[in-house]
DNA sequence: TTTACATATTCCGATATGGGTATCTATTGT
DNA sequence: ACAATAGATACCCATATCGGAATATGTAAA
């Protein structure tokens, strides 16, 4: 077996840098690939293709209109990937605690 | 060019399905290769290698101890997954608002 | 010092990737 | 009908991947 497909889930579809920031720059507003094209400076069939990997995994909506696509995020796709790392939550907070705790106690040794 | 690395990237180290199982497995809490290869039902060869991966974007710590090596995740590597996933929280909390309140409307007809 | 154990590394093969370039389709404007 | 435009698709290539099997390294026990 090989890696898996970009296409096989939210998480291998958002791997890719680019992806994000497509996604980043279509918040939910709607918008045609050309804009994309331009505003990211990307060559069209990557932008092209970088769409279709979204749109097969449900990151982003398509609408058609005349010889125009609009795409936006579907956000609601990314809140598994989010709740996933939610998970971890409470321990980088600890971390971060116990970080500064430690800072602290450190500022006082000088006093 | 082909896909990024999996090493390049907590995103893309994270996009394998078992690298994830590994990071949940290993909570904050310290276990060695051997107790991971049994409780995932993985090969060594294959936990070792995700380990590497993880280790080398810093998502699991290793502590030496004789012949054993000791992991844990490092939550704090994930903290950036999580606030990048957030950007988008304001936009699923609205879908889901109006999803909510579509069904209520339609559950108000009926009376 | 030989043996057993824990983990890492290497080699293999099949596969999907992303960039680039060219081309195809569909829709609109003249 | 024809040209122009928006977007998708097809093709080629270099590369990294994961699994599997075998082997290597390093530590501990006999």
């Amino acid at each position: 077996m090989a890696r898996a497909a970009t296409t096989s889930d939210a998480c291998n579809a958002v791997a890719e840098p680019r992806r994000r920031e497509i996604l980043s720059y279509l918040g939910t507003h709607e918008r045609p690939v050309g804009e994309i094209v331009i505003a990211l400076k990307l060559d069209q069939p990557s932008v092209s293709k970088h769409l279709g990997v979204l749109r097969k995994v449900g990151l982003v909506r398509m609408r058609c209109d005349g010889r125009h696509k609009y795409y936006r995020t579907n956000a609601a796709a990314i809140k598994p990937l989010h709740d996933w790392s939610t998970e971890f939550e409470k321990f980088w907070q600890h971390q971060l605690a116990r970080v500064k705790q430690r800072a602290e106690e450190k500022a006082n040794q000088g006093k």
